[in-house]
RNA sequence: GGCCCGUUGGUCAAGCGGUUAAGACUCCGGCCUUUCACGCCGGCAACACGAGUUCGAGUCUCGUACGGGUCACCA
């Protein structure tokens, strides 16, 4: 057995930083696990470290098939590229926590040998009281927390040791000390003080065998040489347990650093559970992985200055710890919104063309239009690719419109001289021979010139009579462009039409 | 309820004892203009409260209030 012990310390890689990101697989990945990654990231490349991927599924009764997928798959999506993890492996494999049950037992036997762990027979909930139901009952837990002896908890070793021989069901608690207080120190928090009997006696081996989160989260972080601890704020009140398994097994403390939970309003935490977006509802709804992930960095993290735009590369050189607050963040989709809209404007046009193709095909079946002159009068508009059909459904058909339209006092234009208007435009648009933009704007300038009218006066009629609604993504000249020669003429037919 | 943590505009936030308390989003004006958007210019709006320390406090200390976390064989 000692060389079992000896054999797990000896694949600990020394010397650089190790983070890890250490997920649940839920099903889903939401935008606060994604910050965790991501700074877990940061901390490690900052320093040329190693970046891990651990799935922590010791919850058999929790298991979602294709939940590891989602997380590998967001983590490669939002560029976050880990350096060890399942479905790569690396030195100190396995990296999903079922995976490596048999390493936990002997962790946990270890400690009830030393004295800081024993073997507990009670009935589960038989020893305590159980929270989880007085909370559901909306009852206010009242005065009884307080930390009865576990019966346990003084069996003398060897006696729990022959009854666990014999096959009697166990589960292994940790043995806090009753006295004391204990210091964490954290990267964010600075230094939390807790006195030693508001410790539980916690669980560190169920009576399935599995080691519970608190356990295995301790072995692991150790037996995979991390040196940086990221998690959320959720975890600090176990920290202190965590020092103490740490300590009882003769381990280095690693460094914690704690970052608050981001939030859908000042109560509660964003949660699927009451509608909140996960990652990949934001990325179906057309939010680009770039901006999701810059917007989220600045949830809770400050590079100090008045910069807000930053690539993955970009947050590594300006990305320190001590920028990380403590509060909670709100997050705000009006200002992802923000980010979005600046990194769809910021990208080539063709860039924005491929990516923008499938909502366009969404509204636009008619394939002789062009994708590339339709997402170009859609760059500066849209927040989200999501947003793109709605604003160009009027391709595809014209739609039903009342000549109402036509009158807009600014353009200095009504019912009848849009008329007029029409009338004139058609005529001069009828004679252009090489259907470019540049053409169209030519042709419709001068003829305003001509008619001795405003641009607005010629350009507002031309506009309704071939998209049929007031607001449209790019202007008269665009549209028709993008209609083609016979359509826009049948339009404006249309509209004649229908002023006549 | 015990313990731990937090609190700068509606939101994200800068600020580390002396500032007219940045900036961004939202919202509201204006300009540009071929509607809308983009862009540009301008505006509204904040140190939770009370004591103390100090010549001086958003910044330090202590209380109060409010909010969060935790007290599971869930993570």
């Amino acid at each position: 057995m000692a060389n079992w012990f000896a054999d797990m310390e000896n694949k600990i890689p020394h010397g650089a930083v190790r983070t890890r990101f250490a997920p649940s697989p839920t099903g889903y990945m939401h935008v606060g696990g994604l910050r965790t990654a991501l700074y877990a990231y940061l901390v490690a490349k900052k320093s040329g470290g190693t970046f891990i991927l651990r799935i922590e599924d010791t919850d058999q009764a929790r298991f979602v098939a294709g939940a590891t997928e989602i997380i590998i798959d967001t983590l490669n999506e939002a560029g976050l590229k880990y350096d060890e993890g399942p479905d790569m492996g690396g030195p100190v494999a396995p990296y999903t926590q079922s995976e490596r049950k048999e390493t936990y037992r002997p962790y946990a036997e270890l400690l009830c040998e030393r004295g800081s762990a024993y073997y507990c027979f009670c009935e589960q909930g038989q020893d305590e009281n159980d929270a989880s139901e007085e909370t559901e009952a909306g009852v206010q837990p009242s005065v009884n927390y307080t930390m009865e002896a576990d019966p346990c908890r003084d069996l003398p070793y060897d006696a729990s040791k022959v009854r666990v021989e014999a096959g009697a069901p166990f589960v292994i608690r940790m043995k806090a000390p009753h006295d004391g207080e204990t210091t964490v120190h954290d990267m964010v928090f600075g230094e939390v003080t807790t006195q030693n009997k508001t410790l539980d006696d916690m669980v560190l081996l169920k009576r399935d065998g599995m080691p519970t989160y608190n356990f295995a989260n301790v072995i692991d972080d150790h037996l995979m040489g991390i040196t940086h601890v990221l998690r959320g704020s959720e975890y600090i009140s176990s920290a202190p347990k965590y020092n103490l398994l740490y300590e009882a097994l003769g381990w280095e403390i690693p460094a914690y650093i704690t970052v608050s939970p981001v939030m859908r309003n000042a109560k509660q935490k964003l949660s699927k559970r009451h509608g909140d977006p996960t990652y990949n509802d934001l990325i179906n709804q057309g939010y680009l992985p770039d901006a999701v992930l810059n917007y989220v960095a600045l949830l809770g993290w400050s590079p100090g200055g008045e910069r807000e735009m930053f690539t993955l590369s970009e947050m590594l050189e300006v990305f320190e710890i001590s920028g990380i607050s403590k509060s909670p963040a709100i997050f705000d989709v009006e200002k992802l919104n923000h980010f979005n809209s600046e990194y769809i404007r910021a990208m080539p046009l063709e860039k924005f063309a491929k990516l923008a193709e499938p909502y366009i095909r969404q509204a636009v079946k008619n394939e002789k239009l062009s994708i590339k002159a339709i997402a170009q009068i859609l760059q500066a508009r849209c927040e989200k690719l999501g947003d793109i059909p709605e604003k160009i459904d009027f391709f595809d058909q014209l739609p039903e419109y009342e000549t109402e339209l036509f009158v807009h006092k600014k353009s200095k234009t009504d019912e009848a001289i849009a008329l007029e208007m029409l009338k004139a435009a058609k005529a001069a648009l009828d004679k252009v021979q090489v259907w470019t933009t540049e053409h169209i704007h030519s042709t419709l300038i001068s003829l305003a010139e001509q008619l001795g009218v405003k641009n607005a006066t010629l350009m507002w009629p031309v506009r309704i009579a071939i998209a049929g609604k007031a607001v449209t993504p790019g202007g008269a000249v665009e549209i028709c462009h993008i209609l083609g020669q016979a359509e826009t003429l049948s339009r404006i037919d249309t509209g004649i039409e229908k002023l006549a």
